[in-house]
DNA sequence: CCGCCTCGAGGTCA
DNA sequence: CTCGAGGCGG
């Protein structure tokens, strides 16, 4: 070997210089620069002269796309900045909706709006992912999982050919996260799944299922091997980045980044421009080289962005317009009747098996009586089934005329089919309900199978079947029976060995460590889901509180109304709750008291504050809840012991008092930004 | 609700 | 090795 080391690593650095020039021709610009046969040239070069000097090869270079060995389980991410679901419109009314509804927020903060120049994009069917780049190198792939932290899928992401090891250009940031969906092209699904059926492999149903289960591998040669791309188009958490002034300049880094974004996106001007846009690519959807079910419009200025913010898990600037769903015929084999959490009846039909939307339907739920009874389902019928909202199969119609003559109206029990207590339907309610309460086995199996869910407590390893055993057996009466648990009461139960059985144990112990929102809303009470859990965490110090607080004070919670506030009282009135809750913490349940840490380092504690005028973005009432949750006095009227006057649209007197006694006074924008630190 | 992946249970066989 | 439960994601 006469070259030299200095040479070699030169020549190296050459290669996958110009490899990474042709695959960014190649994957972003989609316009390749040299014949496949040159490039395999380079890569074998490469590969070759890797080969001989190890010492030399880095994790980003092209060679390196596939690690050497699977990894043995998915560890958690944290998301810096959360992973946001959208909202959806079905249809052309709740887009003008949406469109109002962000001009008029727009107008509310002071900004001068005609029509919105929104960004409108295909909305990929695949499954999203967060990346980090670390100076330029790929060092982190992610799924969403809820949003807040998914799964550590570097291993697989790595393996996608489209997705860069290293970001290309002179301005690099730091830290750059990029949001992209992954999925497979639909020829390579059918090339795919051909090969599968010539060697006798099981062919995958949909390219969607077939992206999100590669991702799933735990050895990445597999992942390799599947047909996956990606399309980027958002930035999550950065250090260096200069955030551009619209979403179209956004996206337009990311490609000069080498982060490839769907040649389809456009700039479109208000309501109509988005129309025509879905009109357009819905017309062309069946040649697109990849699934899509529908398009996602956001608004373009991202300081309007700001402005409009978010509500629960989803940004007011964004929305996606779906497709209608596809329909298909099938027949209603029975009709059954579950019970849920809150005894709620709900009618299930059961269908003879129909591929519909990707994938095969043979479960509808009837939702409750009056939907049973206006659709008039009856066993035997045609039904018309779609897919509606994303996953939930749904019968949209009956076809009359093939009705078989014998077929009956479907009675509704009387009686609870589990524990046959007596069932009642409140006035003006849709739903029945067994008055069973905790009586009934059905409606304990679901309040535990509610609290140990992801959302909730979070208890690996407890599924419907080991729920169901544990109900039935009576070593679980309630959810916290599920923290006596032991491993000799576990392993006489079916498919629970001691491996099973310790994994639970261990899971079981590792939910104590939780949210103060999480264990709200694990209780179940009833009209409490995850954003009231939320917002009730945030605006009480402690659980004592929460309890011991009134109707009144429950109301100063912002989405709390008088319907969710008697609900709250009356769950924590009944003492068979308390004391499932004493045991609960008795059994080691806790959670960081981070509200009360804020009250100590919140600016607004101890505060005098005034409020005046109406505010944007929350109630008078609202404003105040939150102030006095973070250590705030908040008063009526304006003295010299007054710290600070927060003035909204349209003030009164206060105001002037304020300026007169040379108060400060703040805008509501400065009180955003005070309560949200 | 369904498809895909992984893992453990429990059987079979060496 | 096969089966099925459970986690995950849309």
């Amino acid at each position: 070997m006469g070259t030299s080391a200095v040479a070699v690593h030169k020549r190296l650095i050459e290669l996958r210089e110009t490899i990474g020039q042709y695959d960014f021709a190649y994957f972003v610009l989609d316009d390749p620069i040299v014949p496949d046969a040159e490039y395999d040239r380079l890569i074998r070069q490469l590969r070759d002269l890797e080969a001989g000097h190890p010492e030399l090869v880095t994790a980003d270079s092209p060679t390196q796309r596939v690690g050497s060995k699977p990894i043995s389980k998915f560890s958690e991410v944290r998301h810096r900045v959360p992973m946001l679901s959208l909202d959806n419109a079905l249809n052309e009314d709740e887009l003008l909706e949406f469109d109002r509804r962000v001009r008029e927020r727009l107008k509310a903060s002071d900004m001068d709006v005609q029509e919105i120049e929104y960004v409108a994009e295909p909305k990929l069917d695949g499954t999203a992912v967060s990346l980090r780049y670390e100076n330029g190198q790929l060092v982190l792939a992610a799924t969403r999982g809820d949003g807040r932290s998914g799964e550590d899928v570097t291993h697989n992401v790595r393996t996608i050919p489209a997705v860069p090891l290293r970001l290309r250009g002179t301005a690099i940031p730091p830290v750059l996260e990029v949001r992209g969906e992954v999925f497979m092209p639909i020829a390579g699904f059918l090339a795919y799944n051909q090969r599968a059926s010539e060697t006798g492999e099981k062919p995958f149903v949909n390219p969607r299922n077939a992206a999100a289960g590669s991702l799933r591998q735990l050895d990445p040669t597999l992942a390799a091997q599947r047909p996956l791309d990606v399309f980027f188009y958002a930035v999550g958490d950065h250090e260096g980045w200069e955030q551009p002034r619209t979403h179209s300049d956004v996206l337009e880094r990311l490609r000069e980044l080498g982060l490839k974004t769907c040649p389809e996106w456009k700039k479109v001007d208000g309501i109509l421009g988005c129309l025509a846009y879905y009109a357009s690519i819905g017309s062309k959807r069946d040649d697109l080289p990849y699934e899509i079910d529908g398009v996602v419009y956001k608004v373009n200025d991202l300081v309007w962005q700001t402005a409009l913010g978010f509500v629960s898990r989803a940004p007011r600037w964004a929305i996606a317009h779906k497709f209608p769903a596809q329909e298909e015929l099938t027949v209603v084999r029975s009709i059954e009747f579950q019970v849920g959490r809150t005894g709620a009846i709900t009618p299930v039909a059961r269908l003879e098996p129909i591929f519909v939307g990707g994938v095969t339907v043979s479960n509808a739920t009837l939702h409750n009586i009056d939907e049973l009874t206006r659709k008039d389902v009856r066993v035997g019928d045609t039904v018309i089934v779609r897919r509606a909202g994303d996953v939930i199969p749904e019968v949209v119609k009956v076809v009359k005329e093939w009705r078989p003559a014998k077929a009956r109206p479907v009675r509704f029990p009387k009686r609870c089919p589990v524990c046959k207590s007596e069932i009642v339907r409140v006035e003006g309610e849709a739903v029945s309900r067994c008055i069973g309460g905790l009586f009934c086995p059905a409606q304990r199996k679901e309040a535990i199978r509610h609290f140990s869910s992801r959302p909730a407590m979070d208890i690996e390893g407890l599924g419907s079947k080991l729920i169901d055993q544990l109900v039935e057996q009576q070593l679980a009466d309630h959810p916290a029976d599920l923290y006596l648990l032991t491993a000799d009461q576990l392993e006489k139960l079916e498919r629970m060995g001691s491996k099973s059985a310790k994994n639970l144990l261990e899971a079981l112990e590792k939910s104590k460590a939780t949210t103060f929102s999480r264990f709200l809303y694990a209780l179940g009470i009833r009209e409490v889901g995850e954003a009231t859990a939320l917002a009730l965490a945030n605006n009480f110090a402690t659980l004592d509180q929460l309890m011991a607080a009134t109707e009144e004070r429950l109301q100063l919670v912002p989405d709390v109304g008088p319907i969710v506030a008697s609900r709250i009282r009356a769950f924590f009135r009944e003492s068979h709750n308390l004391e499932v809750i004493h045991q609960l913490l008795a059994s080691g349940i806790d959670w960081p008291v981070k509200t009360l840490d804020k009250v100590v380092d919140s600016p607004m504690a101890g505060k005098t504050i005034v409020l005046t005028g109406t505010l944007s973005s929350m109630t008078r009432n609202q404003a105040k809840a939150r102030l006095i949750s973070l250590g705030a006095n908040v008063t009526n009227s304006v003295s010299k012991t007054t710290d600070i006057v927060v003035v909204g649209k349209n003030p009164g007197s206060k105001s002037t008092k304020a300026a007169a006694l040379g108060v400060t006074i703040w805008k509501e924008q400065d009180l955003l930004k005070a309560v949200d630190s």
